[in-house]
DNA sequence: GCTTGACCCTGACGTAACGGCAGGCGGGAG
DNA sequence: CTCCCGCCTGCCGTTACGTCAGGGTCAAGC
């Protein structure tokens, strides 16, 4: 089978002008000329544009995809087992970089800042692992913070500040109660919390017992967030977790 | 807080050329400048800095960029989610491109070639979807993908060579069954749907009833596959199918 | 107070991977 | 035979920086 330059182009979704300038860089050279010049591409010669696409699509420079698709310790197969791997590496990285951003969402509602290190850890060659994996654990894939844009996303200036209204009131209210000298997990703080929850459920995303429970742990474990309700009242990171704990567990 | 070229460049991973370069372009233009000339930057211009990192790992021109980010109907709560939904729809691409590499692997275990739609159609803009729930329940999230990646990437010639001799002896006797006129769901038939079963779990990745079945349906479903078992002999596809899904259900 | 090495500045040119034309030939459908 | 579309080969333009060159700066140590 032969196609023309027009032909490839159009199935493999470039510009002929790249498959030109590959047949320049001697990149992709068709493997024939028709008696009036013009180029013939076969079979192998596609295949060869398959991978240069997937190397290029993983950000490869022409010139290395060049050097390992001629290098003959490698055959096809290894082409796509390579593919393959730096895929599902590149895909690992993107999903840190949504739960970056999910961090960061979560961190620009309550207005706390972000150190440059987290606004770029994503960016830099730091270790990975279990992140993700923490994420998952807490959100539930996401699906809550899909919700929540889809609801944020309609809301006015004047939502916002009736958003931000109720939100200081409760936690005017829940300082209180820890004034008062109510335990944790007596009915005045669980009914807070249950508040609290509800309160996220109507601006956010609809906030079940565990995603709450897993905010609860998020507050008291980062520093960030602790420092948040710290500045409300001391001690109020860990109460609050703790009443929203006692609330998950009598109410769920 | 104010940092220096140098410091900002070192936190969000760049270099101080391209800081520089988004100066001139006026893309990131720090907030003020020491008495010396030297450039100062504060959180604000880390803020911008970091959506700019994002924007740009999502492809955009730097032109856009400074477009959308001077745009005042958009705020940074609505970078993020724009980012967000960017980076999922990022993700579920380059999932497809994972499947359609498999798909690649999986036929050029077979010798069946390609066409040419097949080579590139994640990369054309046709209609997504469902498509990766299928690679999902066909092979458990590429597990066994992984896993015969990595036994595979160890073989020699002469292992290809026999695995090659195993595979075609397989097929003769299988053909042979079927001449004999035994039925798919008969004692002959199921041993040598195990026998393949084996053979994979041998060679590639190990495979249990359920991935033998989906691999099963889709030589039945997929006429390229069909048509490597057809070229054996006529009918090969389905009674193959039938004697696994037979093997199946009476081993597990 | 002076050196020294790391850091900063502004040009200015280089490069990769094409995009986009111009000017001209080819080819097949009517 | 014509017409339009597709192909050819230059060749210049563009984006997003890399890479010096030549020269000032800052803080630490002697």
């Amino acid at each position: 089978m032969a196609y023309t330059v027009g032909q490839v182009a159009k199935a493999a979704g470039v510009t002929v002008r790249t498959l030109h300038h590959y047949d320049e860089i001697a990149l992709l050279s068709p493997s024939g000329r028709s008696g009036t010049g013009y180029r013939r591409y076969d079979d192998a010669d596609l295949e060869r544009l398959q991978h240069i696409r997937y190397y290029r699509e993983l950000g490869f420079p022409l010139e290395e995809i060049a050097a390992i698709l001629d290098d003959p310790a490698s055959d096809p197969a290894a082409h796509l087992r390579r593919q393959h791997e730096l895929l599902s590496v590149r895909i690992r990285k993107l999903q840190e970089m949504v739960t970056a951003i999910e961090f960061a969402m979560e961190a620009s509602k309550l207005n706390i800042p972000l150190t440059p290190q987290e606004r770029f850890e994503v960016f830099g060659d730091f270790d990975p692992d279990a992140h993700a994996e923490e994420a998952e654990r807490r959100w539930g894939g996401s699906e809550a913070y899909r919700e929540s844009n889809r609801r944020v996303s309609g809301y006015t200036k004047d939502d916002w500040l009736r958003n931000k209204a109720e939100n200081e009131d409760w936690g005017r209210r829940f300082a209180e109660v820890m004034s008062s000298g109510a335990p944790a997990d007596g009915p005045a703080a669980m009914d807070l919390a249950e508040e609290h929850r509800q309160l996220i459920s109507r601006w956010f995303y609809e906030c079940p017992y565990e995603i709450h429970t897993g905010l609860a742990d998020m507050y008291v474990a980062d520093e960030r967030f602790t420092a948040y309700f710290e500045k409300i009242r001391p001690g109020m990171a860990a109460y609050l977790g703790d009443a929203i704990h006692a609330n998950a567990i009598t109410r769920a």
